[in-house]
DNA sequence: TAGATTGTTAATCGATTAACAATC
DNA sequence: TAGATTGTTAATCGATTAACAATC
């Protein structure tokens, strides 16, 4: 087995991949890990330690080919793969994450959206009417769906997740302000935005003492 | 000065903080560090380093009092005081921001909401009328606002942020998927979805090699 | 070929874990 | 007092940075 990356590593793989879009965009097809650290503000060195955990894809006396190692970024991040996605929680922040077409651009497919709550229940979002729950484990063993986003309150989530599992999700990105509990084959991404919130407020706090 | 305290400590204080909350609602009055680490998934000894970066909370033979901990960090991140905050940016996912209460609970009093799309200005979110962005540099002016959450396309963010930063704030919440520029006085927290996304396509990817 | 820049090893730095004396 | 658990120092581990030989 190949060596183990860091999550310190991975974590900075999707900052490459942006930036490097950047430059093709503005027609830059070749770059040096100096230029390239100079504008991602990491260290040359460790541009070029973190590529090298996945390949040679430099060139001695040249750098990189921007598209090239764009497309190799890609791959790592498994992004030239497409995913059946359902979103649990139609809210307003799961709402906000069905219309954002950029996921969707970058292979996670909403497959179908669904909520508890008979109000949300039958909405049209999208394409997609919002279903019930009850129809969620059901529909995730019959459409080979790989992940799941849930917007949901955290007294569900586990519940919810549990259901998942059982139906054989692959990945859960979680909204919900909990750590949920899971199998080792199923990886969790979480987004807790008061924890983000509160890291901001912690900063300002610490800011102002530095400038009294 | 006090010594720096690092990134990683950071984030995990409103991690502890959270489930502090969790352990009063279950009337826990008392927790030692070895207790904590068995809920939490730190080590017992990360979680004394880590308090006493900031005091020394606890009690040789006892443990922790949970509530006394609890408010301690809460000062410690700031969620004593009250931030004037603007929303700019009401799309789907700025309305989702404002209409979460929770944030408004912290502390975070979001004061007036921006948009530059006539058909989102004039919309009422809770009891806010949206107003046209060109109002914004005045009205962070005169009514003390410290902090901005921007949901807006990232070709616009960098130039809001300099009218923002100009204005006087102190922190922005960013949700646009830039890396802004600002002055060392200003901080900055990023929420990167799309990277977020990315990163949990890595992890689903790493784990199929894995169970291959 | 000479110059540039990678890939990679070694050195440094910082964060986590272990150990234990202090003390409630 | 004896037992428990902190606060804190020391040891370890891992991540970042520096250096340089390899090579395009």
């Amino acid at each position: 087995m190949s060596k183990k990356i860091s999550m310190a590593v991975i974590r900075r793989l999707p900052k490459y991949y942006r930036y490097l879009k950047e430059l093709m965009d503005k027609d830059v097809n070749r770059i040096s890990s100096k230029e390239l650290s100079q504008i991602i503000g990491f260290t040359a060195s460790q541009i070029r330690q973190d590529l090298n955990n996945f390949g040679g894809f430099g060139q001695q006396g040249y750098g990189y080919n921007v598209s090239e190692l764009y497309d190799e970024i890609g791959k790592i991040l498994g992004l030239n793969k497409e995913y059946n996605t359902i979103l649990v929680g139609a809210g307003n922040l799961g709402q906000a994450i069905a219309n954002y077409s950029g996921f969707q651009k970058s292979g996670f497919k909403i497959k179908a959206i669904f909520d508890a709550n008979p109000r949300i229940i039958g909405l049209k979002i999208r394409d997609l009417e919002v279903l019930d729950v009850e129809l969620m484990e059901e529909y995730v063993k019959e459409n080979d769906i790989k992940i799941a986003a849930i917007c949901i309150p955290k007294e569900k989530a586990q519940q919810v997740a549990d259901i998942l599992v059982r139906a054989g999700i692959k990945g859960i990105w979680n909204f919900a302000p909990i750590d949920l509990h899971l199998p080792d084959d199923v990886v969790v991404e979480n987004v807790h935005l008061k924890e983000s919130l509160f890291t901001l407020s912690y900063l300002l706090n610490e800011n102002e003492e530095a400038t009294k």
